[in-house]
DNA sequence: TGGGCGATTCGCT
DNA sequence: GCGAATCGCCCAC
């Protein structure tokens, strides 16, 4: 049997604005545990919004490096939040990845988060870290080989991109760089 | 070396 | 809808 496609290098090696819409639908998983993605944002180090805007620091390093590969990050002194670096190194852009329709490993997400409602395990990026158990270990890691694996959008269902302001930031606010399946019941907030 | 701030979440009103 | 919790990161002093 044909073991499943997945997201190689090249996926990543675009635009932020062309990998993000393209991120949903596809699904990822860590140590086994995850889902579909319904929700990203897109951060590119042109954007005053982005963590790589004043220029490279130790924190955030890994998305001056190549595509490809995870950029972690510890949101509030609290949350975990997830990154999938892209464009060519030194662009230092990445797709912030916002929310999960969880598929696999849900017992696992509900031990860590303390929660037995679907909906609330992966709908929002720090919920999602900690439900997928991310952490500052994972930064740095390559997307293409445990314990990350991540599949492209199955193609045979019809996705709607609902597109919108991203949430939570102050600067640049104004950009529609948000990008979501449209009317999932997994976003962290609605499409307006 | 210290203080302000943040790509958030949750509980309470 | 609003505010507290909570603490690592970063820049200014």
């Amino acid at each position: 049997m044909p073991s499943p496609p997945r997201l190689t290098k090249a996926f990543f090696d675009r635009s932020v604005h062309a990998v993000a819409p393209d991120l949903i639908g596809a699904s990822i998983f860590v140590n086994g545990v995850g889902g579909m993605i319904v929700e990203v944002e897109a951060y590119h180090h042109t954007d005053p919004a982005a963590h790589s805007y004043g220029g490279r620091t130790p924190r955030n390093s890994v998305m001056f490096g190549p595509p490809g590969f995870a950029y972690v990050y510890r949101s509030y002194g609290i949350h975990w939040c997830l990154n999938f670096v892209c464009e060519e190194e030194g662009s230092a852009s990445g797709v912030l990845i916002r929310a999960l329709d969880p598929t696999a490993g849900l017992d696992q997400m509900r031990q860590r988060r303390g929660l037995d409602d679907a909906r609330a395990l992966c709908s929002g990026p720090g919920k999602l870290g900690q439900a997928l158990g991310v952490t500052i270990a994972h930064n740095g890691l390559p997307l293409d080989r445990p314990p990350f694996e991540l599949r492209p959008s199955r193609g045979d269902i019809p996705v709607e991109i609902a597109i919108g302001p991203r949430i939570g930031i102050t600067k640049a606010a104004e950009h529609p760089w948000r990008y979501g399946l449209k009317d999932s019941r997994f976003l962290s907030r609605p499409f307006k």
